[in-house]
DNA sequence: ATTAGGTGAGGTATAGTCGA
DNA sequence: TCGACTATACCTCACCTAAT
C-alpha cells in the first residue's frame, strides 16, 4: 500500500486531524453537502488537495453497496468492431460516473464463465456482454446475483434477454444485394460459426436476397471462416482448389473481408468484397472496403439506456430486445 | 487433539440524529 | 445553521469456544 517508506495513504481521519473537524464533517464537506458552510468546504478541499487525498473506493462501495463499475465482456478485444464499440460504451459510462472493466473471452465459453464470475465477485453494478453463445448458464448466474445486464451484437432467439443487436437478417440482405447490383450471381459467403446468431441471421438475409432476385442457392458457396483469424483467409484456398466458381465475396465481418481481399490480391484476382461491421468509419486508415454498418453511437446509447433502466428499477423489468437498423457503406476497391 | 462454528476487530465512508 | 456523535455497511482474518 505504501508508495515509500513510512508514508501511508491519506484518509478522512487524517484530514480531520489536520483541520480539527470531525471525520463526518470532512466527508460532508468533500461531498459538497448543503449543511456545511462554504468557508469550511473550501478549507477542507484545500487541505485534502494539499495532503493528496483520494477517495477510498473500496471503503465507499462497502458503505454504499455500489462500486460504480460496469464490466464489458467481449469475445475479441483485437477486433476493431469491438474496440470501437468499447470506446463508445466507455465514454458514455464515464459521463455517468462509471468505470469500465474490460474482460476478453477469446470466443471461449469457459473464459466467458470466469469473466462473469470475476465481474460478480468484483461487485460490478452491471454487465454489458457480447456472448460467445457457447453457454447460457452465465445468464442464470447473472440473474441469480440480480445484476443488470445487456447483451449486445448477438441474440438468443429462443429466450428473452435484455438485448441490443443489429438487424443481421437485414445486414446479410444488404451486403448480398450490393453484390447482385454489381451484376454478380455466384456470391461466396464466408460466414461465421453456426452457433453465433449473427451468422445464422446473415445467412438468412443472404438466402432471402438470392430468392428475391431469383438466384438459386448453392451450398458450395457458403463456408465457415475463422472469426479470430487475422492474417490470412485460409478458407478460400480449399474452395479454389475444389474449382468452385464465384464472382464476389460476402464476408461475415470486415476482419474476414480484409483478409479475403488480401488473399484475392495475392492470387491476382479482382473481385468485389463486402464485409459487415463498417470498422473503417471509426478507424483512420487508408483502406477501402464496402461494408454494412450501423449507427454505433445510437447503439451504445441504447445499451446504456437499457442497463440504466434495470439499475434504477424498483420492480422487475421484462427483458426485451432493441434491433438496430443497418445500412450499406460503399467504398469499393473493385474495378469493373 | 482436532474440527467446526461463532465472535469480534479492523478498515473507511456516510446517513441519521441531536445539541449548541 | 453548523458540526459532532453514533450506527451501519460488509468482508476478511484472527482468535475463542464447544463438540467430537
Amino acid at each position: 500500500m505504501s508508495s515509500s517508506a513510512g508514508s501511508k495513504r491519506v484518509t478522512l481521519k487524517d484530514i480531520a486531524q489536520a483541520t480539527g473537524f470531525s471525520v463526518n464533517t470532512i466527508s460532508r464537506a468533500l461531498k459538497d453537502r448543503e449543511d456545511i458552510s462554504e468557508r469550511t468546504k473550501k478549507l477542507v478541499r484545500e487541505k485534502a488537495n494539499e495532503m493528496g487525498y483520494l477517495t477510498d473506493m473500496v471503503a465507499a462501495s462497502m458503505r454504499s453497496g455500489k462500486t460504480n463499475t460496469v464490466a464489458i465482456i467481449i469475445p475479441d478485444i483485437a477486433n476493431p468492431f469491438f474496440s470501437t464499440q468499447l470506446k463508445e460504451l466507455d465514454g458514455l459510462l464515464r459521463a455517468k460516473g462509471y468505470t469500465s472493466i474490460i474482460l476478453n473471452t477469446d470466443e471461449d465459453g469457459e473464459i466467458e464463465l470466469e469473466a462473469v464470475k470475476t465481474a460478480i465477485i468484483r461487485k460490478v453494478d452491471g454487465i454489458i456482454i457480447c456472448p460467445t453463445q457457447h453457454r447460457e448458464d452465465i445468464f442464470k448466474l447473472i440473474s441469480d446475483n440480480a445484476l443488470p445486464y445487456v447483451i449486445f451484437a448477438r441474440r438468443f432467439p429462443l429466450r428473452n434477454f435484455f438485448t441490443v443487436a443489429w438487424d443481421d437478417v437485414q445486414s446479410g440482405y444488404q451486403a448480398t444485394e450490393h453484390l447482385l447490383s454489381l451484376g454478380k450471381r455466384r456470391i461466396l459467403f464466408l460466414n461465421g460459426p453456426p452457433h453465433i446468431s449473427s451468422s445464422v441471421d446473415r445467412f438468412t438475409g443472404y438466402c432471402a436476397c438470392l430468392r428475391a432476385y431469383g438466384i438459386p442457392y448453392d451450398p458450395a458457396l457458403v463456408v465457415e471462416a475463422d472469426i479470430l483469424e487475422t492474417d490470412h483467409c485460409s478458407c478460400i484456398k480449399p474452395i479454389l482448389e475444389a474449382h468452385v466458381q464465384f464472382d464476389g465475396i460476402f464476408a461475415f465481418s470486415d476482419f474476414i473481408a480484409l483478409a479475403a481481399l488480401e488473399t484475392l490480391e495475392s492470387l491476382g484476382l479482382n473481385l468485389p468484397v463486402v464485409g459487415v461491421d463498417d470498422i473503417l468509419s471509426n478507424l483512420n486508415l487508408p483502406i477501402r472496403l464496402t461494408s454494412v454498418g450501423a449507427d454505433k453511437k445510437h447503439e451504445a446509447y441504447c445499451i446504456l439506456h437499457m442497463l440504466h433502466e434495470q439499475m434504477v428499477a424498483t420492480h422487475p423489468v421484462t427483458p426485451y430486445m432493441v434491433k438496430i437498423e443497418t445500412h450499406l457503406v460503399v467504398r469499393d476497391t473493385y474495378k469493373k
